[in-house]
DNA sequence: GTTGTACTGGACCAATCGGTCCAATGCCTT
DNA sequence: AAGGCATTGGACCGATTGGTCCAGTACAAC
């Protein structure tokens, strides 16, 4: 498989881009982040970022590949098959421990998560991240269908609104926690996702009362 | 007070001026919000629009003074220091439903709220809506403090995480709702309305474990 | 009819945007 | 030394942005 033209620059100069590229697009979003700005912040000249980058789109898409590889293949690895009613929440739990530990040992991933919240609720500029949005959508259905099947996970609600608040939630909680990302100690961090943890059981389990 | 200038326009061009400026604010966010579509969308000039109008962030603010002033009226009527125990959740929910049909019977409304969450997380943006905001967040702030004083609300998370945990609930129930209101029945709506409310009540309710 | 005021059409401005193009480098190979 | 190729600086492009300016028009008051 051909590799992208910019594993042609210079490591370090490659790596700095990113970061400069990442930190622009998730403060002002695809639209508004300014090429200009990137290249020029760098000590870049527009002809050399066109040698390596086809386009803006380029760019963006390679901030977010070079940051989500770790993470790719870390927590897609649950077995959703293999899940029971003894082992669903403790399987949950400790991929959410993982994702969380992959977060604090790749800080780039913090600012392309930021970037990628930031572009999803912009109708001009999710395609760009549609892709990968569906592809989390779709695992965290199966999922969910799993854990019903399980009698785990209630039933009283459509699914597509249990998906929507799910993620509204997660979202929420990790957008509170990126923005005070660097005020939390290691251990703090870890307390807040246990406890947030909770809220999903909370929310998922079945009212005692129903089937 | 002097009123605006804007209230001189024929009424019909007003109110169709607003309707184009909220769908586009609503659609791509202040600044990428193009004041050239607005105008030429409803046929007016440019020199016309400058005529009752300072500039693009005029328009803004009152945009979303014309669509709020009718809810800001409506659901500020609960008395927080008059909740008790016992009428908590009723007043709660009772408000819900106001506060629903408020929103049902002015759709502008819609359009604002998103503007509204749009901006809120884009830095270059939120300083224009952080004042409605904190109003909204600090009148919650109020509810939730009440709720926990009366020990009915929950105590072990940050309430800033709390509120945006609710708000962010409450936005995608509302536009999950709003997306599906036609292929539901009356019946079905209010079993929904209820359902979720119970989320709510579910969320906030301490654990029976903790004091 | 003349004057004053409210309003409008449209040319124009500087700034910024993403993107193109080409001549000139530097460097490696022969 | 010479040729070839990767790389670069920077002028340039068309489009779009929010905003300005002014000449003119419509209309009411006198």
């Amino acid at each position: 498989m051909p590799q992208h033209p910019s594993q042609k620059l210079d490591a370090n100069k490659r790596q700095r881009l990113f970061q400069v590229s990442g930190a622009e697009f998730a403060a002002h979003g695809f639209k508004l982040a300014s090429l200009n700005r990137i290249i020029s912040e760098i000590g870049m000249s527009k002809s050399s970022f066109y040698h390596y980058f086809t386009n803006k789109t380029d760019l963006f898409l390679q901030t977010i590949d070079q940051a989500m590889g770790p993470v790719l293949e870390s927590h897609v690895t649950i077995d959703i098959d293999a899940l029971t009613a003894e082992n669903l929440w403790p399987s949950l739990l400790q991929m959410a421990g993982e994702l969380m530990e992959t977060f604090n040992s790749t800080p780039d991933l913090i600012v392309v998560t930021r970037m990628f919240y930031r572009c999803m609720d912009a109708p001009d500029e999710c395609e760009l991240v549609a892709p990968y949005m569906q592809n989390f959508t779709g695992w965290l259905a199966q999922i969910i269908q799993r854990g019903q099947a399980l009698g785990k996970f209630r039933t009283d609600l459509p699914e597509s609104l249990l998906i929507d608040i799910l993620l509204a939630m997660g979202m929420s909680i990790d957008r509170w926690m990126l923005a005070r990302w660097d005020d939390f100690s290691l251990v703090e961090r870890m307390n807040i996702s246990r406890d947030t943890f909770d809220l999903f059981v909370q929310l998922l389990t079945p009212k005692a009362g129903n089937t």
